[in-house]
DNA sequence: GTTGGTATCTGTGGA
DNA sequence: AGATACCAAC
């Protein structure tokens, strides 16, 4: 083998030159953010490429496609089309196709359905119907996040039975039966023929463990180095398979993970900073060679030192210290809005300041939220003043209504056996197949011991269900006989037509109606692209149109993969989605306890550990300008709710803030020094002074209702009279009379005010 | 079986 | 606030 000493090496600092370099054996890298983490990853795949290795035995697992597809581009530009022969991809992607081929070996077939989260909730929803079981103890989604904590613990359902720990946990919550719920759950998605997120990994873990010698020996021959992206972010069972298949008698462990501890933030899905740990000590016999990559090339030095000042919060981490040389460059700026609408404004009013002073492209800007659904007000500004922008996340494209019928139709003429896809459209368009039809042959299926498919034909029902139930068959049935030749476009157009889905929106002229069938349209077109695609992925996969390609693809997408990179907007995502990006200028908003950090993680230390290093994402995807903003109040939930401004904040040295002190609300002990610095928000709490009022009893009255001569009680101001108002329907302006405040007569905008009328 | 109205629940992140 | 579940009336 050659030693290639290409021109690219020169442009990786030395601790990233030997990370790339080291190509034998185990290899961890802790990388920070900012550090060229990616550029090490890529560098090293095109290295190894150029040392004779040939790609298809390099395996680079990724959490996202995205990541996946930017790294073989990234490869691709220094060695060619050779980059396209690796196999990288998510491990859900890569494990998925392992699978399809030999998922005959563990029961399942090959062309087998993969659940979403909504299929699992529905099917353990009706789950615990059968099961007699109140649905209010067994909440669904605490359900299925157990079964799927269970799974990536590597813990099946017999197993959890015989788990007194985890039975102690269920009967102390009321929910003893949970494990039968497991089991219930594991066997319908097995009589279904489908595999949910976790099974992907789960069931790949079972293929490997029983069949040693045939199919995990093939892989392990076929994989000669290995390559994990974000390895934080593993959970145990994805470990257990990386160990399976580097980490045994003879094995080269060509092995290399990257990863940081500070940004691992999906614990909440079984993902452990342990694995980090247990990697050095696993690999430790067979020679580890830890690099640390410390030097950020992101952001200048005051948003890496107030990173550096919060991650030293959390208890457990990676020795590091991540440093600049960038410079001091701007320092942070907070907002501090009274109401959640004030927010969306001021973020907005310094997105167009900041693009007037500095120059800035809305491309350069990014809004950066705890929970999708505080994108809304921002969105509202935003169009108010004509900015251009683009909301990730929420729901996706594939979630939506119309979408989905007409892709459960197709996945029930390629796997019929798949309930959930039956259920959803078997009188959907309406077809008189009523929900007890439905629990009749229900029924006589679970007698039977068949699938609610198999029993449709010999459904014992009235006359009328009857025949819907047949010509619903029939139409099934000669869909799935086309798609035996047919490409996937091809039955797809003819589904849509046939099951009268087509119809039904083409009917709807009302705007939301229109959106729908832009939508409807838009997935056919996107099914016409897949079918037209005429670049070859990869050696191992031979072009294939058929629809079960086509529904094995888009199971595994997720809406940040559908995006055009193209068009100048301002970028709308949450923390999570945000991260492995970075933006010259990033607000980060809603910095209020209980949202951020959330209130479902305020019970425990490591949940709140969590949330810090979710901020810690948050602030360094900044390159020049930070905003933190926080708001007192906000709707949630339908209700006003009042907030401290998160503990993060006063985590962040004084030195680091552009305006620390410059605040009415804290003004109180900002000359101690230690306005921001205070313990668990310790000076904050002296802000709810500056209310006359007691927030928690406050309730603002809907601002048409105000008049003038009314007596109003104000948030901040107190008690007042209202004087007069003036200004357009939209635009009331109060002239209200404070007693007892400094420039008594306040104009107040009504339609920003929250005011209670007293009489 | 279908429709329309009311009661109830939810509440973070995402492959 | 919005989605969904449930129930009574048609």
């Amino acid at each position: 083998m050659e030693t290639p000493h290409s021109a690219y090496l020169d442009q990786l600092n030395d601790v990233q030159k030997n990370a790339v370099t080291a190509t034998e054996g185990p290899v961890l890298v802790v990388a920070g953010p900012g550090s060229g983490k990616t550029r090490v990853l890529t560098f090293r795949i095109a290295y190894l490429i150029e040392k004779g290795i040939p790609p298809w035995q390099i395996l680079t697992l990724t959490f996202t496609n995205k990541a996946a597809r930017e790294m073989k581009e990234r490869i691709g530009k220094v060695v060619g089309d050779r980059a396209n022969q690796v196999w990288a991809g998510t491990f859900h992607s890569i494990f998925a196709r392992i699978l399809r081929v030999e998922a005959d070996k563990i029961g399942y077939p090959s062309n087998f359905t993969i659940y979403d989260s909504d299929d699992t909730k529905s099917v353990i929803t009706k789950i615990i119907k059968d099961m007699n079981l109140d649905k209010n103890t067994y909440n669904a989604n605490a359900i299925r996040s157990r079964i799927s904590s269970a799974k990536s613990n590597l813990i099946t359902p017999i197993l959890y039975a015989k788990n007194e720990e985890l039975m102690q946990q269920d009967r102390m919550s009321k929910r003893p039966h949970l494990h039968k719920i497991y089991a219930a759950y594991t066997a319908k998605c097995k009589q279904a023929g489908a595999m949910d997120f976790d099974d992907l990994l789960y069931r790949l873990f079972e293929l490997f463990q029983r069949n040693p010698d045939d199919v995990l020996g093939k892989y392990r021959e076929k994989f000669k180095y290995l390559l994990v992206d974000e390895f934080q972010d593993t959970n145990q069972l994805q470990y257990a398979i990386i160990r399976k298949l580097v980490n045994y008698d003879k094995s080269d462990r060509n092995i290399c993970v990257v990863g940081d501890d500070a940004q691992s933030i999906y614990a909440f899905r079984g993902a452990t900073i342990q694995n980090i740990l247990d990697f050095e000590q696993d690999f430790k016999p067979h020679g580890i060679q830890v690099f640390k990559l410390e030097q950020n090339y992101r952001s200048t030095d005051h948003i890496v030192q107030a990173a550096n000042e919060v991650i030293m919060n959390n208890r457990r981490q990676i020795q590091k210290k991540i440093w600049s040389d960038k410079g001091g460059g701007s320092p942070i700026s907070m907002i501090k809005a009274m109401t959640d609408s004030e927010e969306g404004k001021r973020v907005a009013d310094t997105i167009i300041e900041q693009k007037n002073r500095m120059h800035l492209q809305n491309s350069d800007i990014a809004i950066l939220y705890r929970t999708n659904s505080q994108s809304r007000i921002f969105e509202e500004y935003l169009r108010r003043y004509n900015v251009s922008y683009k909301i990730f996340g929420g729901l996706s494209f594939y979630q939506r209504k119309e979408i989905k019928d007409l892709i459960a139709y197709l996945r029930l003429v390629v796997n019929p056996k798949d309930e959930e896809a039956l259920r959803r459209v078997i009188n959907f368009p309406k077809r008189g197949i009523g929900q007890s039809s439905i629990d009749k042959v229900s029924g006589q299926a679970a007698a039977k011991g068949q699938t609610l498919w198999q029993s449709l034909p010999e459904a014992e029902v009235g006359k009328r269900a009857k025949q819907s139930i047949n010509e619903f068959v029939d139409m099934v049935k000669k869909a799935a006989h086309k798609a035996a030749t047919a490409n996937a476009y091809e039955v797809a157009a003819y589904m849509a037509k046939q099951s009268g889905l087509l119809d039904l929106l083409k009917a709807d002229n009302t705007v939301e109606g229109l959106g729908r069938i832009e939508n409807f349209n838009a997935l056919l077109d996107g099914i016409k692209a897949f079918v037209e695609d005429d670049t070859v992925i990869d050696v191992d996969t031979l072009p294939d149109k058929s629809l079960a390609t086509y529904l094995q693809n888009i199971a595994l997408l997720t809406d940040s993969d559908d995006k055009d990179k193209d068009g100048d907007y301002v970028t709308l995502m949450s923390v999570h989605a945000a991260k492995g990006l970075e933006f010259k200028s990033i607000f980060v908003v809603g910095l209020e306890e209980d949202l951020f950090p959330s209130f479902m993680s305020m019970d425990s230390l490591d949940g709140l550990d969590e949330e810090r290093r979710l901020f810690y994402v948050a602030i360094t995807r900044a390159e020049q300008l930070l905003t933190l903003s926080y708001a007192n109040s906000r709707y949630r939930f339908g209700k006003m709710r009042y907030n401290e401004p998160s503990r993060f904040l006063s985590e962040i040295p004084d030195k680091h803030l552009a305006n620390a002190n410059k605040t009415s609300s804290r003004r109180s002990s900002s000359d101690s020094g230690g306005a921001v610095r205070s313990k668990v928000s310790g000076a904050f709490k002296k802000k709810t002074s500056s209310f006359k009022i007691d927030p928690t009893t406050f309730q603002p009255s809907p601002s048409s209702e105000i008049k003038a001569g009314q007596k109003v009680l104000h948030l901040k101001f107190g008690e007042g009279v209202v004087k007069s108002i003036d200004g357009g329907a939209a635009n009331r302006i109060a002239t209200i009379y404070f007693d007892g405040i400094d420039h008594p007569n306040r104009r107040i905008m009504l339609k920003f005010a929250k005011l209670q009328i007293l009489t």
